[in-house]
DNA sequence: CGTATCTCAGAGCGACTGACATGC
DNA sequence: CGCATGTCAGTCCCTCTGAGATAC
């Protein structure tokens, strides 16, 4: 049993992709002190406004007891406000406080000049075509039949940071 | 400022697909108790026999003082063996016991199934090509002429897990 | 009532920093 | 000596499970 794999490790690859991306973009966000989820719910924040929990945690990625911890660090910071929603008292919403939205708008800068390069350096081609790989392994995950069980399938894994 | 992105967030796909990918096979390694990082200091040592722990971290991405850890667990968990190298007395050999190669053994072939499976939805040649983007991704990081600073370039980020 | 939405409580892993042994 | 290699100490963030609390 010399060599059991007969393939690249992907999951590996995608982590290591992932961190030659953030590589560029991290420092940034650890001199304003964001971690990466931080970074992500801010994120999500600029492009919509006024979200409830749950609509961050699917765009955000990030489950529903740690956005629990992560807004309410983001909250001690001063980067959000949370709130009650008026016409469903079950849900609540969270919008950027103006230094959250101040730091969104500069980080931005820095993340889209990012971009820039990497098209220059990479080509806008090989880049949507990454997009579409990576979209169309993500919908897999919904193709197949459920290998496991029933219900639904929560079991995820995480990624931390530091700052 | 509406949309302050004109991008897709890369980071966040990546992220994304490597879960989607994980999902399938998550399960099982949490079947035998191994956590992501063992699954993926297992699999090094399937590959290469006795590695030094430099090598390890490097090929299942791990920093030092995290790869300490996790070995530690996993010498705790009788998966591993470590040793000084004889040759280089600052060197640690690690070794897989024969529980650790067992699991290797297992798992692959739960692995290597997933790996058909995902040629098949999506075909070899677009499996190929997400390697070589990936492989251009990574290899961008070295490209760059350090954005930040003169010596090395450590500071990553995570990825914990649950057994 | 049953269901949905969020939060709390708590354990654990692991990322990271900086310092420290030890051996080359 | 300077350099390399691995580990220790310790902080922090986050994930995840399971159990509520509250509203629909």
């Amino acid at each position: 049993m010399a060599t059991p794999f007969k393939h690249r490790n992907l999951p590996r690859l995608l982590l290591q992709a992932r961190e030659a991306v953030m590589a560029h973009t991290r420092p940034s966000l650890r001199e304003h002190g964001l971690s990466d989820q931080q970074w992500r719910v801010l994120r999500v924040l600029g492009e919509h406004g006024q979200v409830d929990t749950g609509r961050i945690g699917r765009e955000a990625f990030i489950l529903g007891p740690s956005l629990t911890g992560v807004l309410a660090r983001m909250e001690r910071d001063g980067l959000v406000r949370r709130a009650r929603d008026p016409a469903d008292q079950r849900r609540t919403v969270v919008e950027a406080t103006a230094r959250g939205l101040r730091l969104v708008g500069t980080l931005s800068h820095t993340v889209e000049a990012h971009y820039a390069w990497m098209e220059q350096e990479l080509g806008t081609a090989k880049l949507a075509q990454l997009y579409r790989l990576l979209d169309e392994v993500i919908a897999l995950e919904h193709t197949c039949e459920s290998t496991t069980s029933s219900t639904d399938d929560r079991s995820r894994a995480a990624t931390t940071s530091r700052a």
